[in-house]
DNA sequence: TTAAAATATGAATAATGTTCATATTTTCTA
DNA sequence: TAGAAAATATGAACATTATTCATATTTTAA
């Protein structure tokens, strides 16, 4: 993650100016991360973040504003993360279809690897609801204008509603890769086995 | 809402047994949805609940043993709500194909009308991520068998996965149609020029 | 070298979740 | 119907946790 990325951008979130801060800040995140996905986000304290990065309380609040602050963060931080995979993993497809099964890949691999987006991302909804809708209506509109482009390829008349569903596809398909703890061969069978078919032939006779 | 079905149920909630007590426990679960719905669950207080609901502090732990604990409940209670509502909606079709488009629009028309199922049932994730799991590997075990008593209609071999598929897809329309604040008439506009030409024919040429 | 800026600290304060002793109402039974 | 038992209601007291702030230390830049 380049630092300039989340540079000043994150409503409620101070940027450190130093190789110090930014160390301190980089502990209370990882911190964070950890105590989030094994306890949630209610029950972890700051007091217990800011043990797990011996850190003082009042170093946090340099930082962050307020602990919901620190969940924005994170948001931000997950959302660059994964736009950047799945840019780099689409880079070199040959057709729509093709960046699609590259982009399902990539993303249910990296949602293996990082179960705690889901935690961070769809838990937003019960700490800050404006968070959830921005961070999916702006994906949305990025994914419905990439399929815009394509034309002939696209059987359905509208990109957006064709957006939505395949988010949709890729995300619960990422759960069940998650609940099941797959490898990347059987997310590769996921794949040929059960998305591709549907998005070349349907799922109903 | 039956009150058997929600009877006794449900981890940390002591069913009242009276109508005095169900009365207050309505009146706090009522306000609660309203709060939590507003200003998230997280910047919702007892406090906040208990004075919409004009009650004492101490009467809501006669009923919930922690803020959790009503989350659970609420969770539990659009869990039947949802199951209950599919299983009408889907009743008279005569084919897999028309139970998906009827379940489709139940399940979107519910949600616009409901729009926090979402903040509750996927915020579950920052609350107490075992709720979220149950919900959605139990929903998809249902889901699963229900397709594989389909056969041939059926082209994919693995129904718990495309039961996922299909999860994900119904999901993901719903949250775009409560972005949009959509009508009846425009879901199932959507239905009919996406949802029914990707599951007969596929999304890609 | 030195002032200014950035960072670190933890005790103090404020807000909120939870408990509990006590009072009231409802239900059940003799 | 009377009276005991169970259920429900109450809000002050307590415990935990978010947040603030005055002060100290470290880093930056002139």
């Amino acid at each position: 993650m380049k630092r300039s990325e989340l540079n000043n951008q994150v409503k409620g979130v101070n940027m450190p100016k130093t190789k110090l801060g930014l160390a301190k800040m980089h502990r209370l995140v990882e911190a964070a991360e950890v105590l989030f996905t094994s306890k949630g986000f209610f029950e972890t304290s700051i007091t217990d973040i800011c043990k797990a990065a011996n850190t003082a309380v009042g170093t946090f609040y340099i930082y962050f504003n307020s602990k919901t602050d620190l969940y924005r963060y994170l948001m931000e931080k997950y959302k660059l993360e994964i736009r950047r995979n799945l840019a780099e993993s689409i880079a070199e497809s040959k057709s729509r279809l093709e960046a699609e099964k590259e982009g399902v890949k990539c993303f249910i691999c990296y949602a293996v690897k990082n179960p705690n987006v889901y935690n961070i991302i769809w838990g937003s909804l019960a700490v800050e609801k404006e968070m959830f809708e921005d961070y999916y209506v702006s994906f949305a509109k990025s994914y419905a204008k990439a399929l815009e482009r394509c034309g002939e390829e696209i059987k359905i008349e509208d990109a957006t509603s064709l957006a939505y569903m395949l988010m949709g596809i890729t995300n619960f398909l990422g759960l069940k890769a998650i609940f099941e703890q797959m490898s990347e061969k059987q997310i590769d069978y996921l794949i040929e086995s059960s998305v591709l078919p549907v998005l070349k032939g349907g799922a109903f006779s």
